[in-house]
DNA sequence: CGGGTCGTTGACGCTCTTCAAAGCACGTGG
DNA sequence: CCACGTGCTTTGAAGAGCGTCAACGACCCG
């Protein structure tokens, strides 16, 4: 089944999974849903009874506030989970954005639960994938915590290479990007000129570009050194459990 | 066994834990340890065999910049897991430091892993709280990135207390609190001077006063409605899974 | 009594936000 | 085919928020 490779590949860097444990993960996909860009899939507050599995395109969950500023706290490429903390907790604690044309496959939270009754190593793997989210945010709130506004660029745009170059998007080049200036201002907690002055001056210094959709590594140990980028918090190393 | 009630009491807000699966729990449950403040129980890189479950005391779990700056990701009260992360991803990506003295209990993730095996609801169970606690560091990450000194100091103070009244530790008059200014500054993103006038502010605005290790709610309902305050994301419901 | 940690306060300046305006690429309708 | 709107980017100027530096006081423990 063509639609759970990033997710099985994924999956399998922490939990070396059976052909049944396979199939049982396939059994729980059901319907593909396309989504379109700009049209929130959750709403902060609304009850789910479904996550998703991203297929193709990129989305980001986020969370407002009363007086209308955003948080992103992340970017989802295929292969990640949408909305899989929604469903374990009662309420979603927060919304979700298609940043561009998406395409998702369905999971219902009482299938998965149930599934982890017959394949407790699933159970594992999915409590793993969770874990290594959770390291994302933790890596992020550290950017946005202690680092200025050029570092925090220069970190997240590494981060977000590195986990594309897992799935076969980008390179040590460069990879495209769908996102806006907004966006990452929303993200790294800056405003939308500051994000702008900040890319100029990575530019200009021939550290990075980011242009028409585009982010060019110009010079990428210079960037990375700068940042203080260590991807071993993506924990991208071989199967713990065999 | 007394240890583990309050792992027991938050486990079972999302999952009902049978008789049988709460003995499971129990053998899980190795040797008690205690550690003196200050001395760190796991550093940045470690590669760890064991988690545990905070019995007493404060703790905190943080992450160090190569020019010295930390930043405090979360803390962990009674009931808390210390360094489950770490052992479900190869190496820790995060110390922990005991802001008090503690005592916890130790757990291994092999003897973890393979009770998910034959309790499957205990899977369950783990990944709630796992999922609970990125809920609260993705609510940090709001704090840190979008809300003013004010707004971030006030917040965080209110989150502390509904954790800390659900384990019967204070209530809306106020709570004892072990944490310096310093661990404030490395939590909120700002220099202990910077806290320091903050609390200032908030003291002199009768809204909440820090002092002598107590955090003395003057106003809460104007508290929270200052820091927009809206506790959902942590989740404190009914069980989900009966 | 002396040293260490923590809290407190003032002065100064840098980082970043805000406000304002203009340019470019696009799609849409006349 | 051009006028117009809209979303995104770009740049400047002014000022607020917060950090840094420096100093001092309070308390604890040896």
């Amino acid at each position: 089944m063509i639609d759970t490779t990033p997710l099985v590949k994924k999956l399998g860097a922490f939990v070396a999974l059976s052909d049944a444990e396979l199939s049982v993960l396939a059994t729980l996909l059901k319907r593909r849903r396309s989504f379109v860009a700009g049209r929130d899939l959750v709403h902060q507050g609304q009850s789910d009874q479904a996550a998703y599995i991203l297929a193709s395109g990129w989305a980001c969950s986020y969370k407002l506030l009363e007086d209308g500023q955003r948080q992103i706290v992340d970017f989802q490429i295929p292969g990640d989970f949408l909305g899989l903390r929604s469903v374990l907790l009662h309420v979603s604690d927060h919304s979700i954005e298609p940043v561009t044309d998406i395409e998702v496959t369905e999971i219902h939270v009482a299938d998965l639960l149930e599934a982890f009754a017959h394949t407790p190593r699933l159970a594992t793997a999915v409590l793993w994938a969770a874990s290594r989210d959770e390291a994302m945010v933790v890596e992020h709130l550290v950017d946005v915590g202690r680092r200025n506004a050029a570092e925090r660029m220069a970190h997240f745009l590494l981060e977000l290479a590195a986990r594309l170059f897992l799935i076969g998007q980008g390179d040590r080049t460069g990879f495209a990007c769908p996102l806006t200036q907004y966006h990452l201002a929303d993200a790294l907690g800056l405003s939308a000129v500051h994000v702008n002055r900040v890319l100029r001056q990575l530019r200009e210094e021939g550290m990075v570009t980011f242009r028409d959709g585009l982010v060019t590594f110009d010079d990428y140990a210079r960037l990375a050194e700068f940042a203080q980028f260590d991807p071993s918090y993506m924990d991208q190393a071989n199967p713990l459990l065999r």
